[in-house]
RNA sequence: GUGCCCGUAGCUCAACCGGAUAGAGCACCAGCCUUCUAAGCUGGGGGUUACAGGUUCGAUUCCUGUCGGGCACGCCA
């Protein structure tokens, strides 16, 4: 029985090899003999920086130095009774004010090419997630025109972190939120019908600040191809009651076009409306499938309105008597959850606010049974979080089951000046661009290699005129190397998965071992932090070491196993670069 | 003005949520292709982590203040 469970906590399970939980599990015992739980100190293992200091660090004697009023090293001294129990460390030292430093068996290590070629794809693949349904809701940018660069950043990061949670075994929806119910929808439609209107030769003024686009132009075009004359209703007539006859671009005349349109174009107002919104959210789909970012659900904030649901969330807070009147407008008493302000939710004219469909948006992703909800925001929204968690305490829903992670726009540079970024002025870059000039797989690693919260200085004339120095393209060639090296060796490179790894002894091939065991933590970490940029920033250190161990060593060498020791664990670099590329959407080449 | 975020090498960014001598890439300098892909490798110079205090064994990380930058402060979405 205590032969059985002693088994159980030594060996490292060969589906999930992790020497940290192992390590981990052998202190415990101790841990709890020392300390009550209401210490509150984590167990936890650092790669030190410095090989010296071995392969794992641990401070947990140091955290409890001061709570237990003891010497640190006299208490690392028990921890370090406890994991000599385990088979794979080779030394244990106690180093500094009470470092607990391990020394891996270097058998130990020569054990994971195997764990990586046994497992191919699902190498990395933790369980932090057990099958929990996550939504990840990203992009979600107002379909009034082509994805520009800043939505691309967030589509990277979204796509990426979706991948990370999958592989962290999480079960993950991926959603993008159609606001297809908003005023700038209807400032599009109104766009498109004056460019409409000039290709049939009606002369008219077109508002400064409608969308300029070009892609207007062209869905004008579309409809006058498809349908001829058919919505030309008296257009002498659409700038009656206005006070800015003579062009004044307020957004007041703006909202006075609109009215106008929808009462001369009366029912085929709908077809216009519908007809720009399904043009440019086809366009957004394709554009984002051609990188790599495909949604499982397209939710419509409209269906939202039409299903009641709206109604139904406003009227759940006036149950719980967070409503009230005021302006003859209908406020939500969000400053009883922390807000700065109340917020409107019902405007004094009838109509719903956005933040009220929101609500409903929200409370809508609960009741799908999500554990956990992810909304990956611009970071310019970032004012709107009180609120919307607000909303969801008020509806009786965690709001720690909500997490907003901010993506900051990128701000992009073009000859060595900021460049204009408007959508409604038609001048930005625009994502399709970017893909054609840098290539998917450049962007994409570009977009991951920095910290999603942090400022993003796209200077587009690098990224287009030195793409060959990208980053990706470091990594990419450490794959393609692999590729090159076992095509040239010819065999069959199944038979690396039970290659004897004992031969690998060099300081490089070491090292490189212990970057194949992070890998999974790698993942794990990205997975809890939502921070994909950690898959990226390991592939460029893994790749790294790759070419400076391809550089200083033969790997087709005469001795057999030699040979084959070093060909499996190239082969187990190749797998692991390839299934990190994957989950940041970036192809693998075989050639360069 | 108020709130949130940020300030690290010349430039762009990391630093495993408080750990040991702060790391990469680009740029710069000097080397390496008759041997598995030079989109690569090796070596070198580069730092008072904006500034001033504080908390403790230990601070780029936490607290306070100052300076500088970004964003948000609608019955827009």
């Amino acid at each position: 029985m205590r032969a059985a469970h002693y088994r159980h906590v030594a060996m490292i399970s060969p589906a999930q090899p992790d020497f940290k939980s192992h390590f981990t599990e052998l202190l415990h015992p101790t841990l709890t003999e020392l300390a009550p739980p209401s210490v509150g100190v984590n167990i936890e293992f650092a790669r030190p920086r410095q090989a010296s200091h071995g392969d794992y660090a641990c401070n947990l004697a140091m955290q409890l130095a001061k709570p237990l009023r003891r010497n640190p090293r006299e208490i690392a001294a028990l921890f370090v009774h406890a994991l000599s129990a385990s088979p794979y460390l080779e030394k244990i030292e106690i180093a500094g004010a009470g470092f607990i430093n391990l020394f891996l068996k270097t058998s130990a290590k020569q054990q994971f090419p195997r764990h990586v070629l046994e497992h191919g794809e699902l190498f990395g693949h933790v369980n932090i997630g057990a099958g929990k349904k996550i939504q990840v809701e990203f992009v979600s940018a107002n379909p009034t025109g082509p994805l520009h660069v800043g939505h691309g950043r967030g589509a990277a990061f979204g796509a990426s972190l979706a991948n990370v949670l999958a592989a962290a075994g999480y079960s993950v929806a991926r959603e993008y939120y159609v606001n297809d119910a908003g005023r700038q929808m209807d400032i599009l439609a109104l766009s498109t019908w004056l460019r409409y209107l000039e290709l049939n030769g009606v002369t008219s003024r077109f508002p400064g600040n409608a969308y300029q686009g070009e892609y207007v132009r062209d869905m004008a075009r579309l409809i006058y191809k498809a349908h001829g004359g058919r919505y030309v209703h008296e257009p002498d007539l659409l700038f009656d009651g206005l006070a800015g006859e003579t062009g004044d671009n307020t957004e007041a005349e703006l909202d006075g076009l609109i009215a106008n349109a929808k009462k001369l174009l009366g029912q085929d107002y709908a077809y216009i409306h519908n007809f720009v919104l399904t043009e440019q959210l086809g366009d957004c789909g394709n554009d984002l499938m051609e990188f790599g970012v495909v949604f499982d659900t397209w939710f419509s904030e409209q269906s939202l309105f039409a299903s009641g649901a709206v109604a139904h969330a406003v009227e759940l807070l006036e149950q719980g008597d967070h409503l009230y009147e005021q302006d003859g407008a209908t406020w939500f008493r969000s400053t009883d959850f922390g807000d700065e302000k109340d917020r409107v939710v019902q405007r004094e004219n009838g109509q719903f606010t956005y933040f009220a469909s929101d609500i409903a948006y929200h409370l809508n992703k609960f009741e799908r049974g999500f554990e956990r909800v992810i909304d990956v925001w611009g970071a310019d929204h970032h004012g709107y979080i009180p609120r919307v968690k607000g909303a969801m305490k008020a509806l009786a829903l965690d709001p720690a089951k909500l997490e907003i992670a901010l993506v900051q726009f990128a701000v992009l540079y073009r000859n060595g000046k900021k460049a204009p970024m408007s959508t409604r002025s038609g001048e930005f870059v625009t994502l399709r661009e970017l893909r054609k000039e840098v290539g998917n797989d450049a962007a994409r690693f570009f977009y991951v290699l920095r910290k999603s919260d942090q400022h993003l200085d796209f200077d587009l004339d690098l990224a287009k005129s030195q793409s060959n120095e990208n980053p990706v393209y470091y990594v990419q060639y450490a794959h393609a190397r692999v590729c090159s090296v076992l095509e040239q060796w010819g065999e069959d490179a199944a038979v690396l998965i039970t290659a004897d790894m004992s031969p690998l002894a060099s300081t490089v091939e070491l090292s490189l071992l212990q970057k194949l065991i992070d890998y999974p933590e790698i993942v794990e970490a990205a997975a809890k932090e939502l921070s994909p940029h950690l898959i990226a920033f390991y592939l460029r250190e893994l790749a790294g070491e790759f070419h400076s161990y391809y550089n200083a060593t033969r790997f087709l060498v005469p001795e057999v196993p030699l040979r084959l020791a070093r060909l499996g664990l190239v082969a187990a670099v190749r797998q692991v670069l390839s299934n990190g590329l994957k989950l940041l959407g970036v192809t693998a080449p075989a050639k360069m």
